[in-house]
DNA sequence: ATTAGCACTCCGCATGTGTGAGTGCTAAAT
DNA sequence: ATTTAGCACTCACACATGCGGAGTGCTAAT
């Protein structure tokens, strides 16, 4: 694309991330200095338009990106800027708090998020099951359940309540809490294979005990196992002109508060580059086509373990949201690996 | 207030209650069969007016019911229907799930009460200060940070990460956690009082490790003392035509994100009674003044411990509200005493 | 005390009109 | 061969105008 279509591009998109109106040739001849009159302008506008950058809500009305248009934006035109250094401060406060849980810290994290973009941001923190196990523990409740706790690797604590079919007395808890320790510790839950049961049945020397065991950590993992999708600032999407009809923010909302939805949603996003963005008719869900969204990852010493990232209208301060979304991430990562790294030390 | 202006004023009520529409004269003489003419009608209605108890949008208007008329319906107009048998039983299958935590349990009570009544369903949980202690278990986490677990009365479990200013090996939690167990076993976490604290002292026998635990306890309660609200359903407002207006909703759905301002509100309603209805302009917040809010508390034993309800517009279906709210209540009040039995019985 | 009748009010809706922003096209200028 | 000025045209939006209908309050008759 020659040059001067590209600055025209980048002019109607930036105008209209800003002011939310469709914006002509006399705008941009008059905000952006490109040395062409309008006339000119006009006519390469209808090029673009052409080319499916470009679209007209209706005759005679100021351009508008389509979503190829804002998919170019991204890919080549825009500049991300630098986070501000206050920002950055704040961001790096909220992350660095070794003493919370791994669950609040994402999302305190997101909320901050959600505050800095003004659009709803989201995570993704994937489930028990990925991790090594760091401690694993049985306390009876009552006569029919026990509490499973359940710390693994970067800090997550889980416990659940499982039902038993036969009573447990606190000592074979203990007994059994040791054994399993002794047999778990370290090793990723999803690693529970055959081999490791049989090995854990020998040690248990109790038949019976050693069943109970099977069924409990089946049934923990299986409440466990799914990942948690954390939201915030859903009502910021309000905020967006484009959402003044009640009648559509309704059914992006309902969306919303579908967690399993969002999951799916994010889970379609390319994991291969840090930060991706997803545009409009990009999304698989309908309720989003309006929608873009902007995501990075974070995980521990390179390896991905999840999801941040903001939801807004196609219409998005794409280049603000890369920016402060990619910096969250960064440092959501960035702790997590000094957490892992000190647990290991600890050992 | 005589008896046909009682009929009036719920016909008028229940009528607005249903259409969201101002009623009229016509409209009452044709839909309810007082056996009067508008024209009566009229007559009462001009009086209910003077009286307070109806308004009129703007002149020649039907009318439609002040807070103090919609105060005279709730208490003593409307009558409560009972709760249909499928819904009796799909609010017990939700609520009796003893294996589940109870938050989770609360939860998704709340989640059926904001899907059986079509409006936004809120619940506050008390913090884990106020039940006696079943259990308290203290884990390393690495150099600096331990896992405190407590399990207390009617099943709450929650977890803490406590820094703590110097290691605490394994066998020292071990030894900490057994001697925090024997002391506080059966005991509120509310009563960790001074006598208490120096007979830990005495047993522990090593001062170190003393002030360390009161730190850790001191620190673990103040994170996790505070009562927790439950929120659901909150998009629901936008189905209500009152909230047409993007602006409007907007100003609740921010109300609602901030919890601490729901507890504010909530904790406001008097708990002398079972169920309690807040409406228009007696709630406290300014977003709220067009809403009511029925709210009934469960507890165990016949001791409060927590508050569900819903949220809707002034223009609500009270006795609907009030039957579903109270049935889900109870239930939760039921199946709390019973685990709370229950756990008695197997110690 | 109740009701029929009636004039009056005011909202909601549809219709008509003007204005302004913006376009596309054509012809002139560079 | 571009670029630009000029101009006619389009269309959304805002604003006035004009009904129709639902509802009221008042008065007088029952």
């Amino acid at each position: 694309m020659q040059e001067r279509k590209r600055k025209i591009l980048r002019a109607v998109t930036d105008d209209y991330i800003q002011t939310a109106e469709p914006v002509g040739s006399r705008t941009i001849a008059r905000k952006y200095n490109l040395g062409v009159s309008p006339a000119t302008i006009r006519n390469e506008m209808a090029d673009l338009e052409e080319g499916g950058y470009l679209r007209q809500p209706h005759t005679s009305a100021g351009r508008i990106p389509s979503d190829k248009g804002y998919r170019y934006y991204v890919d080549s035109l825009m500049d991300v800027p630098e986070v501000s250094p206050e920002e950055k401060e704040q961001i790096r406060r909220e992350v660095y708090q070794p003493q919370r849980e791994l669950g609040d810290v994402v999302q305190r994290a997101i909320r901050l998020l959600a505050m800095l973009t003004n659009y709803t941001s989201l995570a993704v923190m994937p489930g028990v099951h990925q991790g090594a196990v760091r401690h694993i523990q049985i306390l009876p409740m009552d006569e029919t359940h026990v509490l499973v706790l359940l710390v693994t690797e970067p800090g997550f604590v889980q416990h659940c309540i499982v039902e038993v079919s036969n009573p447990l007395t606190p000592s074979k808890t203990e007994h059994l809490s040791a054994v399993l320790n002794d047999h778990l510790k370290g090793r990723a839950l999803g690693d529970l294979d055959r081999l490791l049961l049989s090995q854990l049945g020998e040690d248990l020397n109790d038949v019976r005990l050693f069943e109970q065991a099977v069924e409990l950590l089946h049934r923990a993992l299986r409440e466990q196992t799914d990942e948690t999708v954390y939201l915030d600032g859903a009502v910021r999407i309000l905020n967006q002109p484009e959402f003044r009809d009640v009648e559509r923010a309704k059914l992006l909302m309902e969306a919303l508060e579908e967690r399993s939805r969002i999951l799916s949603m994010l889970s379609e996003v390319a994991d291969d580059q840090e930060v991706a963005i997803t545009i409009g008719e990009e999304n698989v869900y309908a309720e989003m086509r309006d929608c873009s969204v902007v995501t990075a990852t974070y995980g521990i010493g390179g390896q991905t373990i999840g999801l941040v990232g903001v939801l807004g209208p196609t219409r998005m301060e794409y280049a603000r949201a890369v920016s402060v979304v990619e910096f969250v991430a960064d440092n959501l990562s960035e702790m997590l690996t000094k957490m892992s790294r000190r647990w290991s030390r600890s050992r």
